[in-house]
DNA sequence: CTGTATCCATTAGGATACTG
DNA sequence: CAGTATCCTAATGGATACAG
């Protein structure tokens, strides 16, 4: 029963599928930093983007926005001066959290594995391409 | 113990890190379809184009490269004509599998939530934009 | 401090045509 | 069938300047 033609678990892969829409949106680049480290702190958009290598203020700020949106993160502003914008994860961000805290682990366990597989391609493609070119 | 100064699970950030840099290739657009759908199935070019609606050959053939130099994806070429292209999942990538299938799962299942997320923050949106010009 | 607005470079990625 | 190669557009995202 290794794949029966109706496949049980096959999931809906149009392009207009919400699930897409949203996979797109919470697998990208900066939005799994950001919910990775706003497990149980609260922290300020500076702070988050001096823990952000790389990330500019404008994509920070548009990634926050999209989390918020989303219903993923809440924004807390204090009406003090200079202002004071706190982001923590909601309920239904902390869900996700551990499936995205397993991505991360399994990527750290399997990060040497990966590396020697590109190595090894990599040598293969290039010895393939000595042998085109003698 | 919500949050300890040091915080033990703290992970690395910075933009040269490795796990940073996989995670960026594997949660793109379309390696997540193409993995989830080779769970024990092997399939072949066209099935996979069939399947994942919107790509389109190049980046079905981009996607399958970095997959297969990943070691996560294996490329069976059968020596006959017309030729026969088979992928399916390495034993990494099975690994990999259940992690990605959590992530569908979590989405399926919380899409609703965050469809009402956005309908809400649009309206706040919206209102704050009409008080604004009045 | 926490943004928004603008401009610009880079990249991703689609369309098309061609090949073994 | 399963690609590769080329061209070209659209989107991503950085840098900078400015505002509340």
């Amino acid at each position: 029963m290794d794949h029966g033609d109706a496949d049980p678990f096959q999931w809906d892969t149009r392009e207009d599928c919400q699930v897409r829409q949203i996979l797109d949106r919470i697998a990208d680049k900066w939005s799994l930093l950001v919910i990775a480290l706003l497990e149980n702190r609260r922290l300020r958009f500076t702070e988050l983007r001096r823990e952000i290598d790389g990330v500019s203020q404008r994509m920070l700020t548009v990634t926050l926005r999209s989390l918020e949106r989303d219903g993923l993160v809440n924004r807390t502003v204090h009406p003090v001066v200079p202002p004071r914008v706190e982001y923590e994860l909601t309920s239904l961000g902390r869900t996700l959290h551990a499936t995205i805290q397993s991505l991360v682990t399994w990527t750290e366990a399997h990060q040497e594995e990966i590396a020697q597989a590109r190595t090894a391609y990599d040598t293969r493609a290039a010895e393939a391409a000595e042998a085109t070119t003698p």
